[in-house]
DNA sequence: CAGATCACTTAGAAGATAGTTA
DNA sequence: TAACTATCTTCTAAGTGATCTG
């Protein structure tokens, strides 16, 4: 089969569905989407499983569900902040008694022998600055590292390994639990001796790479020992706008207080962005911006439509181009501005070492800007105060201090958890976090364990999949509904999809909550039969839209499940992510929906790369080869980005490259070839000489050209497919390293600097022969 | 047991920077 | 040497799923 079903008819869904009348279609509607096109069908078809066919069942009628759940009304946004609030501070009762037991109940000695010995805050401060300021100094590192060695310290380096070789196998096999062997396990090792012996600077380097992943992890669900850490970054207090600029209602200027001109400015800065010409975005935007109106601005500015913002605009077109237009010097000094918050907020200790922090900037405030059709776009994201905040970090750490003047909302010690700071924001009421940075041990190691998760779940993954097939014929209507909402989880990668609030978000769906409306079924679709065509908004309002060829058995369940169903009732009235998981969870432990998403992803990678492998390809068309496989993985999890909007243009830019090149080629031919005929004619070094220069030019630039080629390529496949979320979250790393590895390729060619940090474990590990 | 809450992962867009070219 | 553009980095929204609670 193949992707000549694919759609130049977009319209497909709007055929036979009758009345108008459902709301969540109707927004679908008006909605721009982004499509695919016929090549994604077409992978999509490559990477199914196979199939097979059975006969099908009858079976009892279900239930319709209360529809009145849907139907409430929302116009009850007030009435929810206030359940927040009322709610907030019984919250907090309740986590402060659960931090405090989770304490007591703690072996306290050796906690205590844990920490303060180890990583007392004094410890690491005294590290001379020059040691390049971000690591504690070699000195430190080896004295814990030898304090580490003391029974019943938890994060044993491994760098002992000739002593600890027993402990370092079992951990492996906690996580890989595979059949493979020890000669993963690297010969680093050195003695503590050797190491002493080695120069400063091999030590620093060697901190610098600290390999958390050689040494072992805590057991006791604590995330961390100590943490210290200097508390977030707030955003600049809110500047007035120069007199000059104005803001003008009605034809006429006016000037406006400062809490109305800040809010003012969020509209202002963006009245280039389709945002401000949504009617949701303006009637929120305006609705809360009069909130902060004095009576007099609120009675004289009635009307959105009278309001022009467009000098502030220019004001900040300006400015953006003034700091581009900034001398060398001034750009430097902002640059070394920068390092130095990064320096001083950046970091955090986190047991021994020092860990760069994800988002240690406060979220400054704007206007809400959601994604899709969402119903509170443009609200105001209010600004976050000291007093907001939560801080969390070890109690014998040097808590961070407020800026003067305030208060944090609390300090609390709750090692339970990863976060550094949190804070409630204003729109969802849901709680925003800081924490580290992917390159982190303690994102790390839960990466690896992911991984590690959907590994166990290739394993069995043969034996779940009978099962499901097993239960489409079910007698019960639930079973038959799990089975196969799994069924098109595991095939087409598609989320959970919990159930969201209606009217808090934008109507997006995943597998669980698909509703009637999102699929059609076709018994017969050219030459293929029992076609179920989906058409649904998934995370972040990004469409789905694929038409698959599905079993008898799975066609003839749907049948049953959209019997006597609205197009607004869900596909699955029995099921939703809860008893999914919960079911997923005793066929294998640690199995959730998501956990197939990885699996498929990862495995897929693997599968395309060994595919598209080419030994004799050049470097170039390695890379392309990975890139395609990576695109692969994209397209089944359906990765899409907005085609960059130069991206005609740069297309071309690219084709006249092109061109250039291969009249460069052609020139470079015809002077070979004389350069040939010359040296037959004469046979002297010179000519010679001459000869052996073409050549290689010839050479040179017939690479140059194919490289070229390749881009285009490349780019050309690339248009609306984001290849990085899956790199960076789906596909394990360590398939990645060992096909690098295999091939020759420098790893920089697949993971750019950052990568390289998030995947440092994965690069250090991974063998040539590493099988996901 | 349903709904709320919390912590954490996954996501695309925007913004910043680096590299290239006119 | 500015302008352009490709890539990297940051930002923060939007998911998942475990746990809590009434």
């Amino acid at each position: 089969m193949s992707g000549d079903h694919g759609h130049g008819d977009s319209q497909v869904n709007s055929g036979s569905k009758g009345s108008d009348t459902h709301k969540h279609k109707d927004k679908h509607k008006d909605k721009e989407h982004r499509h695919k096109d016929h090549k994604k069908d077409k992978e999509r078809e490559k990477l199914k499983h196979g199939n097979s066919e059975h006969k099908d069942h009858s079976e009892k009628k279900h239930r319709d569900k209360d529809k009145e759940k849907l139907k409430h009304s929302n116009g009850s946004s007030d009435k929810h902040k206030e359940k927040h609030k009322e709610k907030d501070k019984d919250k907090e009762k309740r986590r402060e008694e659960k931090i405090k037991s989770s304490h007591v109940d703690k072996p306290k000695k050796e906690k205590e022998n844990g920490y303060v010995r180890d990583t007392s805050p004094a410890a690491i401060k005294s590290e001379p600055e020059e040691d390049n300021g971000f690591y504690p100094s070699p000195q430190h590192n080896k004295t814990s590292k030898r304090e580490y060695d003391d029974e019943e310290f938890e994060y044993k380096p491994k760098k002992v390994k000739t002593e600890h070789d027993k402990k370092a196998k079992k951990r492996k096999h906690e996580y890989e639990e595979d059949e493979e062997e020890d000669e993963d396990i690297k010969p680093k090792k050195k003695t503590k001796d050797k190491k002493v012996a080695e120069g400063k600077k091999a030590k620093k380097e060697e901190e610098e790479k600290w390999k958390w992943w050689e040494e072992e992890r805590s057991t006791d669900g604590s995330k961390w020992r100590f943490l210290e850490h200097k508390g977030p970054v707030f955003a600049p207090p809110y500047e007035r706008m120069p007199d000059k600029v104005k803001f003008y209602y009605d034809g006429k200027p006016m000037k406006l207080n400062a809490p109305a001109e800040e809010v003012a400015t969020f509209f202002g800065k963006m009245l280039d962005h389709e945002y401000t010409t949504k009617d949701i975005f303006r009637k929120n935007f305006y609705k809360d911006w009069r909130k902060e109106m004095t009576s007099e601005e609120k009675s004289k500015i009635t009307d959105l439509n009278k309001c022009n913002f467009s000098e502030m605009n220019d004001f900040f077109k300006a400015q953006s181009e003034a700091r581009k237009q900034m001398s060398k010097g001034e750009k430097l000094k902002i640059k070394e501005e920068n390092e130095r918050l990064l320096q001083e907020y950046g970091f955090c200790i986190m047991d021994n070492h020092k860990e760069r922090i994800g988002n240690f900037r406060i979220e400054p405030p704007g206007l809400f800007r959601g994604r899709g059709d969402h119903p509170k776009m443009g609200m105001l994201k209010r600004c976050i105060r000291p007093q907001d905040i939560i801080i969390n970090c070890s109690k014998d750490s040097k808590h961070p201090k407020p800026p003067p003047g305030t208060k944090w909302k609390e300090v609390r010690h709750d090692n339970k958890v990863t976060w550094l700071a949190s804070w409630t924001e204003n729109i969802q009421g849901s709680i925003k976090y800081i924490m580290l940075n992917p390159s982190s041990r303690i994102k790390g190691e839960k990466d690896w364990q992911k991984y590690e998760t959907a590994r166990r779940l290739k394993k069995c993954v043969d034996r779940i999949r009978t099962q499901y097939r097993e239960d489409w014929k079910s007698k019960e209507m639930r079973i038959r509904q799990r089975a196969v909402a799994l069924y098109f989880i595991d095939k087409l990668a598609l989320r959970a999809g919990n159930e969201k609030e209606e009217g808090e978000t934008a109507d997006t769906v995943g597998c669980c909550s698909l509703r009637v409306e999102h699929i059609k079924l076709y018994p017969k679709m050219d030459d293929q039969e029992y076609v179920v065509e989906f058409d649904f908004l998934g995370k972040d309002s990004i469409r789905y839209y694929n038409k698959i060829p599905v079993e008898k058995r799975v066609f003839k369940n749907l049948q049953l499940f959209l019997e006597n169903k609205q197009p607004e009732d869900d596909l699955f009235d029995r099921l939703n992510t809860s008893i999914l998981n919960k079911h997923l969870q005793e066929l294998m432990d640690g199995l959730t929906a998501k956990v197939f998403r990885t699996y498929n992803a990862s495995i897929t990678l693997q599968q395309q790369l060994k595919e598209l492998a080419c030994p004799d390809d050049s470097l170039p068309a390695k890379v392309l080869s990975y890139n395609r496989a990576n695109r692969a993985v994209a397209i089944l999890c359906n990765h899409q980005r907005a085609p960059p909007k130069t991206f005609e243009k740069s297309m071309q830019n690219l084709q006249t490259k092109i061109d250039e090149k291969q009249n460069q080629l052609s020139a470079a031919r015809k002077q070979l070839k004389a350069a040939k005929a010359d040296h037959k004619a004469s046979h002297d070094d010179k000519s010679k000489k001459i000869l052996e220069m073409k050549r290689k030019a010839v050479q040179r630039i017939d690479e140059q050209l194919m490289k070229l080629q390749v881009q285009a390529t490349d780019r050309e496949e690339n248009k609306q497919i984001a290849l990085g979320t899956s790199k960076l979250n789906y596909l394990d790393p360590r398939i990645s390293v060992a096909w690098c590895k295999k091939w020759v390729v420098p790893i920089e060619k697949i993971y750019n600097k950052t990568q390289r940090e998030k995947f440092a474990w994965a690069i250090d590990m991974a063998e040539k022969d590493y099988e996901f």
